[in-house]
DNA sequence: TGTGTCGTCCCCCCAAGGGGGGACATTTCG
DNA sequence: CGAAATGTCCCCCCTTGGGGGGACGACACA
């Protein structure tokens, strides 16, 4: 059994996506909400397999609502649902920490095995809306990917700091002045870094870095 | 009517994606391939509305051939069918061109439902493939549209693409050489680069690259 | 108690990169 | 036509970065 809540301001909608999800024998509707704030709470108390979530809410809209679910409760599995596509929707739910997002047009069939899909721990996302992510994919992810994800793990959380600093645009000296410690000690990061990773030069490490997602939480990273 | 070439070099995979794809009567399979060259000339003659590719095939894989054909003929629309999940298969094929990635343990039903959706235009991934592309977005989509692409247009069509292959890691001497100049001449290119859009070394200028969505379209940029 | 990992720091050496010029041929364009 | 932009190449000089070591204290784990 897959329990599912509902999250959407319109009535009529809940009705239907109610009527539509019970259809199936092995899906129950365990809570609706009317507002973000509504979802997030019943979220905490009803633990639903998957959420249904509208995008525009009053009080906390739909992306803010799964931000704050999916940072709470990991285990909440979030299908965006909504009427436009928006990229500002799909790229801000998506990296909210929605499983999915579906247009309001899907078919009911449609929507049932997407409840199942997402609550099985796989993601979907509406066709057009996947051409949109792959062509941003396209877009600004580089080639393929350096084939070794392995390698990050034998990094020492310390090298693993390090290694976003320099991809922050960082040089040693500067990398040296914020963590308080000598340059030395970091071209001895940096030196350990390249050889576990198999990299040539900074230079590579910050692309490696960028192609597997570590990314600066600077501020700095500044031009001179 | 949907037209549909097969390239796998397996005869019983062949075989079998022939009989489920004609189950359907809208769907006509109108050539086989079984290396990659043989895909991209029976594209050519056959203009077939989709192409279901197999990644590993002699001669020429399918991700190459993928992109030979986009790149080629822009019309074709390529479905990647492969048994693995890779990283280097999934962002590779994508962005090859390829419009959607399934993986061979997908069912019937759905194979031929894919098929449809991508001779519609539209785009697709198996759900495990989905989860991962989010992932990757997630990752490392930076804060949207970095604001200032303004100093990119600046950078004479050759200042673009020396910085493009040092976003891909090359040094200034293999840059020199790719492009067959001097490598004095790529240090002035570089130098340029640097002064117009106000970064202090080639490290912020990968990052800036990788920022802006530029990048490089090498082979190379390789490890030590 | 020893062995290992981690983080810190040091040395020397040399290649690579960046800053400051200047020069000259082609092409573009007003 | 003359000026501007572009791409090519050169010089000198100095800073930065990377490679090869070695060392030592703190802490964990067996």
């Amino acid at each position: 059994m897959t329990t599912v809540l509902i999250a959407d301001d319109d009535h009529l909608m809940r009705a239907g996506l109610v009527a539509v999800l019970e259809s199936d024998q092995e899906i129950e509707v365990v809570g609706q909400a009317a507002t973000g704030r509504e979802a997030v709470a019943l979220t905490r108390r009803r633990q639903p397999d998957v959420v249904l979530m509208d995008v525009q809410m009053p009080d906390l809209d739909g992306i803010a609502a799964t931000r704050e679910l999916t940072g709470a409760s990991p285990a909440a599995r979030v299908l965006i649902l909504t009427t436009f596509e928006e990229d500002d929707y799909i790229f801000g739910g998506l990296r909210a920490g929605a499983s999915g997002f579906l247009l309001k047009r899907t078919r009911p069939e449609e929507l049932i095995r997407a409840v199942h899909t997402i609550a099985a721990g796989e993601s979907l996302l509406s066709p057009s809306v996947t051409r949109r992510v792959i062509d941003r994919m396209a877009g600004h992810a580089g080639p393929q990917i350096p084939a070794d994800q392995s390698a990050i793990e034998d990094l020492t959380p310390r090298e693993r700091e390090v290694l976003e600093m320099l991809a922050g645009g960082l040089s040693n000296a500067e990398i040296a002045a914020a963590l308080v410690i000598e340059e030395s000690t970091v071209k001895t990061h940096v030196k350990r870094i390249l050889m576990k990773l198999e990299l040539r030069d900074r230079v590579q490490a910050v692309i490696f870095a960028y192609e597997h997602g570590l990314r600066a939480r600077r501020q700095d990273a500044e031009r001179r």
